[in-house]
DNA sequence: TCTGGGGTCCTAGGACCC
DNA sequence: TCTGGGGTCCTAGGACCC
């Protein structure tokens, strides 16, 4: 089912947003047939996806599983299979590199894909997307949605509207008109807070949002998030499809729930070891180190807190950072005593810094040669003429990576 | 309504330095 | 001695995403 929401379509809507449908529940119903047609929610605590049989019922991504149960009674409630997923999520990332070397994933079932430069041979985005789509569909065996629109946000919110087992183009001359009648929820960082925030000043759709001047919006939800929905709501969005991005932090944990209340010390301390080999595992395995090493907890009052150690030297080795762990959690005690323990976890972050010093420079827009320039001036004026080994540019456009810097 | 397991980014205050 | 501006790092918390 191919939709276009305009009759003009034209050469610079080149970025596909592919996005798996309904990820875990999809697998499973194609893994047994039994399932297939029918309501499936995965995982029962909470509801970690929902076929869209279920969906139809009300039931949705992050519920409660018995308030999901209420909603539809006959769903069938099956356990997740990581193992299964991520191998299903390999395969389909596969198919996305045969299309394109310009692939940006996001999470475990989407990715951003720029086909621009793929006209001559692979033909035009709409038909590179559908044989996509149908290349997931014969290899995977799995229902993809794609998104196509000239920038990364609009073929989100194409992929978002064309769901499920869709394909929607948004072609240059009509993205405001696909934009604006959408309520402000589908703006990207606009979650539940945000949205009633924005409702009380009877901001309903990002036509509303796209009325008002950017100081007016910063004053309402703060600097960043008022600078970022003045630039979507007016479509403006310059964000390349990057590659090669990596992870900021590697973070295991482990839900207690009421028993977390009764544990002793010693059995706490064993989920802390586990939690920890966990981590120090993966990032042995992806050879990297890390110098902080947050403590999270939830309490029975749902409450949360965190607790943080930065320790001198990056490191990934497993009894170093258990030794900061286990501080973290020796600090925190009274609190755990005092408001019931229901969750622990831990995150490592600070990921491959050194310790060395490290010059950060507001992001701009239209970085080039000259902002380098200045920022090695600065670096040089701070901290000597030696000081420089090694240069690397961080942040929203991590595809300028520069491993070297000119003497 | 009563809750998983990953992540990202932003804000704000205090310590500290020049 | 007092005062101020500019900047980084660390910590903690909040909102959001899938």
């Amino acid at each position: 089912m191919v939709r276009v929401a305009s009759t003009a379509p034209t050469a610079d809507a080149t970025i596909l947003h592919a996005d798996l449908d309904s990820f875990y529940a999809s697998v499973e119903q194609r893994d047994d047939p039994a399932l297939r047609g029918r309501p499936v929610i995965v995982g029962g605590g909470v509801v970690l996806a929902a076929s869209y049989e279920a969906k139809a019922y009300g039931v949705r991504t992050a519920m409660g599983g018995r308030q999901a149960r209420q909603l539809c009674p006959h769903a069938l409630v099956v356990p997740p299979r990581m193992s299964a997923y991520s191998e299903a999520s390999d395969a389909v990332f596969e198919v996305f590199r045969d299309t394109t070397p310009l692939v940006e994933p996001l999470s475990v079932d989407e990715a951003f894909l720029d086909v621009a430069g793929l006209r001559r041979i692979a033909g035009t985005p709409v038909e590179i997307a559908a044989r996509l789509r149908a290349q997931v569909r014969d290899r995977v065996g799995l229902p993809i949605t794609v998104g196509i629109a000239r920038t990364k946000f609009l073929a989100k919110v194409a992929s978002q509207e064309a769901k499920p087992d869709g394909l929607l183009l948004v072609p240059p001359d009509r993205e405001l008109a696909f934009l604006h009648p959408l309520p402000v929820r589908r703006l990207w960082g606009v979650g539940a807070k945000t949205a009633e925030k924005l409702h009380t000043y009877g901001i309903e759709t990002v036509a509303d949002v796209a009325e008002l001047s950017e100081s007016t919006l910063c004053s309402l939800v703060g600097h960043a998030m008022g600078c970022r929905l003045f630039a979507l709501s007016r479509n403006i969005d310059r964000r390349r499809v990057v590659t090669g991005v990596r992870r900021h932090s590697v973070g295991a944990q482990r839900a207690l729930g009421r028993r977390g209340n009764t544990m002793s010390a010693a059995e706490i301390d064993a989920v802390v070891v586990n939690l920890i080999d966990r981590i120090t595992r993966r990032m042995r395995n992806a050879g990297r180190t890390a110098r902080t090493v947050v403590l999270r907890l939830r309490f029975d009052d749902f409450g949360r807190a965190t607790r943080s150690h930065t320790m001198a030297r990056a490191t990934a080795s497993t009894d170093v950072i258990l030794a900061a762990a286990r501080d973290l959690v020796a600090a925190a005690a009274p609190l755990i005593a005092e408001r019931g323990l229901t969750l622990i976890g831990f995150a490592v972050s600070n990921i491959d810094r050194d310790g060395a010093q490290q010059l950060e420079l507001p992001y701009e827009e239209h970085a080039d040669t000259v902002a380098l320039d200045d920022a090695v001036d600065k670096v040089r004026k701070r901290y000597g003429n030696s000081a420089i080994t090694r240069g690397v540019l961080v942040g929203r456009d991590p595809g300028l990576e520069m491993p070297h810097l000119p003497d």
